[in-house]
DNA sequence: GTCTATACGTGGATAGAC
DNA sequence: GTCTATCCACGTATAGAC
C-alpha cells in the first residue's frame, strides 16, 4: 500500500518516456531517433531511459510494436484495411514503418505482419489465383500507404479520398470481396 | 601530359570508393552505411572517403542518384516498367529506395521520381480517372518491390514472376496499356 | 529507490603531418 | 596524395547524488 504512489509515479515516467519515444521513432526511425531526444522530449536524464527500458533497441521493440496483431488481423475484412490505410497511421504504426528498410527488427515484425495479411486475404478470395491476388491487393496497401504518408506524393493533393478507395476497390478486389 | 597518370589514379580511387559506397548504402541504408566500412571495403582510409566526396551526405547522392531520370522515365512504357520492378535492383536504386524512409534527402529524391513516374503514365491513359489510375499502378509497384526485395514476403516464393505479371498487368492497366 | 553525472567506445568531420 | 591527430555527438554502462 505504501509502494503504490512511488510505483505509480516510476511507470508514469516509463510511459512519459515511451510516449516521446514513439514520436521520435515515427518521426525519425530506428537510426534517426536518439535516446539523447527522447530522454529530452521526456523532461527525463539519457540514463533513465535506458534504466527504465533495458536499450535502444528494446525501446524500440516496446514503442512500434503493432497492436493486437493476432485476433485482430484475423477478423479484419478487406474494405477495412483498404480505408484503414487511407486514414492517418498511429504512431505505432508509423515508426515501424518508417524503420522496415533499415532495422532488421523492424524489417521481420513488418514481414509477419504482412505474411499474415496475404494468408488472411487468400483465404476469403476464391479462384485458382487466390493468393496471387491477396499479395498485390497487401502490396498495393503498402506502396499506397509508403507514397501517401511518407514520400507524400504530389498526385495524392488531387485526387480525392472517396475516388482513390473506389479504384483502388475496384482493382484490387475483383469479383468476391471481404465484406 | 606529365600529371595524366596521377589524376587517372586518384580518378580510379574516388570511382573504388563510389562502388564500396553503393553496397554499403544498398545494404544498410543511409544511417546504417558507415564512412569507415566504405572505406575499409574500397581499400583505404576513412580520411580518403572525405576528402574525395565531401560529406556522406554528398557520397550517397552520387551513389544513389537514379540512372538518367528524364529521358528515360518519358520513353518507358509501362510495360518495361513492371518488368523491370519483377527483375532484380541495380544497387543504386536499391540504395535510394532502402534510405527513402529515414534519409530526408533520399525522400525527396524518391518523390520527384514517382511524382514523374505519374505524370508521365497518366498521360499515355485514357478516360477521366486517367491519373487516379496512373498513381495506382505507380504505388502498386512500389509495394511490390518494397515487399519482394527488402521484406521478402514469403508469398512470392510460391507465386511465379510470369503470374504475378500478368495478375499486376490485369489489375493497374485495364483497358489501355503503355505498349 | 529514483534519478543524475560521468566515462568509454564508435560514429562523422576537420586540420595538419608525412 | 595519403594518413594521423583531434573534435563533437551518439549509445551505453557505471558510480554517485538526492
Amino acid at each position: 500500500m505504501a509502494g503504490t504512489s512511488r510505483d505509480a509515479a516510476r511507470a508514469r515516467t516509463a510511459q512519459r518516456i515511451l510516449d516521446a519515444a514513439r514520436e521520435e521513432f515515427a518521426a525519425h526511425g530506428y537510426k534517426g531517433a536518439t535516446v539523447r531526444a527522447i530522454a529530452e522530449k521526456a523532461g527525463v536524464h539519457p540514463s533513465l531511459v535506458m534504466q527504465h527500458h533495458g536499450t535502444k533497441e528494446r525501446l524500440f521493440a516496446s514503442a512500434a510494436r503493432l497492436p493486437a496483431d493476432d485476433e485482430q488481423a484475423a477478423a479484419e475484412h478487406v474494405s477495412d484495411v483498404l480505408g484503414a490505410r487511407l486514414d492517418d497511421l498511429p504512431p505505432q504504426t508509423r515508426a515501424l514503418m518508417r524503420s522496415m528498410l533499415t532495422s532488421p527488427e523492424a524489417e521481420r515484425a513488418m514481414r509477419d505482419h504482412l505474411d499474415r495479411r496475404v494468408l488472411n486475404l487468400s483465404a476469403s478470395l476464391e479462384g485458382d489465383d487466390a493468393e496471387t491476388r491477396a499479395l498485390l491487393a497487401v502490396c498495393g496497401i503498402l506502396g499506397l500507404t509508403v507514397a501517401r504518408h511518407f514520400l507524400k506524393l504530389e498526385a495524392f493533393e488531387r485526387i480525392s479520398d472517396d475516388d482513390l478507395a473506389a479504384a483502388a476497390s475496384a482493382r484490387f478486389l475483383t469479383g468476391k470481396a471481404g465484406d
